[in-house]
DNA sequence: TCCTTAGTAATAAAAATTATCCATAAGGAA
DNA sequence: TTCCTTATGGATAATTTTTATTACTAAGGA
């Protein structure tokens, strides 16, 4: 259970009723787009208005509390941010799984870097398929 | 050089001079947005209705030809299919370079796959950074 | 060359995102 | 706790992006 107030004031934003919902739906999800955090909303809590989500999300995600995940075919969604991690995203049912790595699956892409002196700040690997449920 | 036409006939599309004009403007810049395609097309050919490039930028994804490069902040950017590789994308210059994995720097997405009974289809790996050219 | 079918242009429509502006709430100071 | 300052939220308009529509046109096989 994450410290909404807490998380918001480490990044520097005041911690309001509307991004402390935004956070608790975006945790409960785990990954979700912007229109789906406002149905999310609406539907459980007080209504927000949609321009306050796109607000928010945009400077949250400036201030290092979500990252944008960009999905091929699809609407970015966001997560909040946590340790490194790959997704496996399911084309099926859209489902986008977190996958740590440890150092049996390690992904050496900093190598990748070295060689093309390229100053590395982000890695996003993303690995699209099916989900073991939409298999069956 | 590649020969457009071929290509698309490969994939089921005829080759219109549309396509093949846009096909050429991906080509040169290796990844390119929708709108960029649009401004580039009408600067040196003759000027393409946006709405072709749109549809066709989607049927040639749908049918193989292109894949879709969804960025962090951006817009997706635009490729034709090539042999599997990674991306270095720059946060200054929006750049994104193409990067073709050895033995050396194999990334084993596919173990992390399998240990999730995750049927790999497709890798997407995107380091974000400053590239060479940024740096200095 | 003709014919059939698919493709294109232009525009309208819809969807997504951003800007505006005034009322309001957060959080520090007294 | 109350007050004050300033950032924030809501509602809506405006803008931008993407998709759909429809009549015309071109591609490629017969």
């Amino acid at each position: 259970m994450i410290d909404y107030a807490l998380l918001l004031k480490e990044h520097q934003l005041k911690a309001t009723f509307q991004r402390m919902q935004i956070l608790e739906v975006i945790e409960k999800y785990g990954h979700i787009a912007i229109e789906a955090i406002y149905e999310e909303v609406s539907r459980i809590h007080s209504s927000l208005s949609l321009a306050t989500i796109y607000k928010n999300i945009v400077l949250m995600t400036q201030k290092g509390v979500l990252t944008e995940i960009p999905i091929i075919g699809e609407k970015s969604k966001y997560e909040i941010i946590k340790d490194e991690h790959i997704h496996l995203i399911c084309t099926e049912c859209g489902t986008v799984i977190d996958k740590m790595l440890d150092d049996d699956t390690a992904i050496d892409t900093e190598k990748v870097a070295k060689t093309s002196s390229f100053s590395l700040e982000h890695r996003q690997v993303n690995l699209y398929g099916t989900c073991d449920h939409c298999q069956s």
